[in-house]
DNA sequence: CCGAATCCTGCAAGATACTG
DNA sequence: CAGTATCTTGCAGGATTCGG
């Protein structure tokens, strides 16, 4: 996947044309997926996407969100208050994703042990 | 997307839980998205990838072609003549992707400006 | 024609520390 | 709590050359 945030390469280069790389470009970042499927089932705030998955590093959760948030698919809502808060979710253009991102997680789900086996042992070639 | 040619960081870490990033893993990679969609319609050859996407290089074009092979989802058929041809095809396994592959079409054709211009504009104001 | 083998660079991503 | 600010590093990915 390309990365928008730097530069418009796609202007300098006859514009990339595939469709499937700008879906990729929203929801194929290093953690992009995984955040989208979380809010699926609801809001959330910083510190229970840290809990969900400990090992991203706030850096990267936060970076990631703010592509999320920029491509106009989660919308960040801060509440001024102490302590801090500050919930995630998916706006409506996000809602657009659901069922890519579940039909992934389905997938996913089904052939996870396949994948997996396969990458170790180098496959049984097929036709 | 984590990339698992490395190793299994998810049999050391409590399993990484979440079925997208199975998936992400699979389709994620910087080219495969593209890869599998032109693979949808017909066997290719590799130098008509290049035609496709003259922006990707031999090396990265082999590496991606090698990950999606090594993860079962598309066939190489070596014809043994001269001058040599070779042909990547979606294996029956890949053909499970399809339609997460065209969905993500879809989407992409249809919101491709939205996506696009948005980018656009918040990049003038970093910081 | 279809790669494999090297070499090299830049950015993605980790670690750590600090803050409103 | 929810982030920034730095510094550092590893590896993805580019360029180039060689080979069957």
């Amino acid at each position: 996947m390309r990365n928008r945030k730097i530069g418009f390469d796609y202007s300098s280069d006859h514009f990339e044309g595939c469709p499937v790389e700008t879906t990729l470009d929203v929801i194929g970042g290093k953690w992009k997926g995984i955040l989208l499927y979380h809010l699926i089932d609801g809001k959330k705030r910083f510190n229970e996407f840290r809990r969900l998955y400990p090992k991203i590093t706030q850096r990267m959760l936060t970076l990631q969100l703010r592509e999320l948030e920029r491509d106009g698919v989660v919308h960040r809502e801060v509440y001024q208050q102490v302590p801090p808060k500050v919930e995630y979710s998916l706006t409506e253009f996000g809602r657009t994703l659901e069922p890519i991102i579940l039909h992934m997680k389905d997938w996913g789900e089904k052939y996870k042990d396949r994948v997996h086996s396969e990458t170790a042992l180098n496959t049984e070639d097929e036709i």
